[in-house]
DNA sequence: TATGAATGAGTCTTCATTCAT
DNA sequence: TATGAATGAAGACTCATTCAT
């Protein structure tokens, strides 16, 4: 139990992050927050309604992260669609490779919240896919991306993909190097795993 | 004796599927499986061990079906990578929206398998997925893929991007239709969200 | 599974001694005896209402033969009482030693039994309890015992201790030989355990 | 916080002794033996970690007991092994008949816990045996007691007998009463059964 | 606010018993 | 009689949540 001065809530978060990246959610012991955030159990109470709440307030956080930065590229004005793409991805990795058990409970846990109904999480996780459509939109628009381009889908798509992809590496990080996972997905992101791309590009 | 009627595993198992879809995992009730099979519930453990094996069974069952068609696909010799690709992405959604249950449990619930440790389905898990990457491979011989893909992770990316399609298809079938889903995947796996690779190909 | 011809009672009983013996009565599993006895579970039903019942057969059984014994003893004529109580302990020796699974039964299980209520068992076991005592009685009559000896008391702690001997041998047979407890279970009971009295008599 | 009001643990204890000796051990319902104690279920588990260790406690609480008192006699130094004998006897029937709940658990239900393996109570029992075997050996070495006698199945010997004796008057205290008992086991065990053995030894 | 002992509803699992064949 | 799959009542145990201090 290692006392933390100053802000309970956050280390109560803090706490949770880690326990529930261990054992995952459902088998994540209230008690045990508590005890390695240094508060009582009945602490953990005073600031969260309950075990879900805490999740949620997690997702809620990591949402409004990723809105920020992602609303930040989109509203750059002196650079491409694409290179918004590359700057997001960036950003995606920069963030969650910083905090690996935050990367594991938001790679892991979002299903225990999504079958619940609303929740404020909701909120900056609708308006991150909107942006993320938004700059699909655009590179569409100005004939940088496919027409074809489903741009909810791709988010979908997107945003699963490179979820799934964290989730192996943090569950095995010696399976494949971070740079490996973030080279990769700007490349299958932008061109697919069709061959050359950047050099066909050049020539058309 | 009193005969075996029916398949009760297979109705233990049916119904362990639309339960753990509806409801999650963690928040299934053994008792609901077993009325839901219309068993008894002392019935569900003659034929499971406790309730995990039943979610074991399922992904065993999932990943040995899904290998059994990525096996056919990869054994082809008459086609191309590139079109065991699109013949891959039909095959996984040809079988995953044929259970919209089937499809919510597995891409859902498979975290609470994995961090458990060894389990019969990781037997066809890990097959399947280095098929897939043998697949890559093939195609980054033969020039079709760009060289730099590294096979794990872009395979990692692939399931858990489908997965994440069909988690949002099957929560709410009415944000994006299943056509547009599979046009688009196969879209980007092939090409990415760069504009007209078919016409860049066809220059070329 | 081993196949009994013939008896399937007896096979029922001599299975449960050796599984209540091995695994205490509670532990004990009817599909278990079943299966040892080598017959189906349902069949046990055919010939026992219950488990309990399996249990008070082996003691009425148990009880009925020291009854037999004890009894033919007891109506020797030709033998003082002291003698009758030597043979009495030599008897119980026999049978109880010949069979290490049925001692260890008898001499564990009795108290589940002796809560419930009335059982046949009751019948040999109180009439051997009274033969004990009329034994007892006939040698305080003849002033070869101790006048102020309680019989019931006797007859109680003699089978008590003769019991948990029994016991710890069965346990663990290496502690003490079998000879052993017989020699000293003949001197306790008959002179306690002050030195010499056969000496002493003598000189009486 | 809620304070400990009283003495939970002690409360739960002796619950469960009077629960364990009316319905013996495996019948005993943990909610029931909550209920006599005044608290919730899920308070017995805070204290003891299963069923078994509150008869463990017991048991340990028990042979720590009669340690304690058998080591105090046998260490005296001015009495001789006959009046320890005496003694042990004495302080044993006053320690199991002061709680006749507490005796027949002692006297019923150990058997529940030896097949299991170790113990802690195992350490004080075979201390106390040990004693008791001492102080035979004591009572052999001076020539009070016979050569013959082979400390460790007297002990067993003894204690089953008087277990089984209070047994008997525990489920039916009109049988016999106590000091009947305690006279007539002081009397088999230093005399046996034959007659007027405290008579021949003032002649002696 | 903070505590942590206490709560008790909830669920998995067991297994004696039944019964259709 | 014999079978053994099926039953379902029962109970040990868990743990999120509460609340007296």
């Amino acid at each position: 139990m290692r006392k933390k001065e100053g802000n309970k809530e956050q280390a109560i978060i803090d706490a949770a992050i880690q326990i529930f990246a261990e054992e995952g959610y459902f088998h994540s012991k209230i008690h045990k927050i508590a005890d390695n955030a240094g508060v009582a159990t009945g602490t953990v109470y005073l600031y969260f309604g309950n075990k879900e709440t805490i999740l949620q307030k997690i997702f809620s956080k990591v949402w409004e992260d990723i809105f920020g930065m992602v609303d930040k590229i989109h509203a750059a004005t002196d650079i491409s669609p694409l290179e918004k793409f590359h700057k997001m991805v960036d950003c995606l990795f920069d963030y969650l490779t910083a905090n690996t058990s935050l990367a594991l409970v938001f790679v892991n846990e979002q299903s225990n919240l999504e079958l619940q109904g609303e929740h404020q999480f909701t909120n900056y996780y609708e308006k991150t896919l909107a942006l993320s459509e938004s700059v699909l939109a655009e590179g569409i628009g100005t004939y940088a991306f496919d027409e074809h381009i489903h741009p909810p889908v791709f988010s979908a798509f997107f945003f699963g993909g490179l979820r799934f992809v964290l989730r192996q590496w943090a569950n095995d990080p010696k399976r494949f190097s971070l740079s490996d996972i973030r080279t990769n997905v700007q490349q299958f992101v932008l061109y697919g795993i069709n061959r050359s791309p950047a050099h066909i590009k050049k020539i058309v």
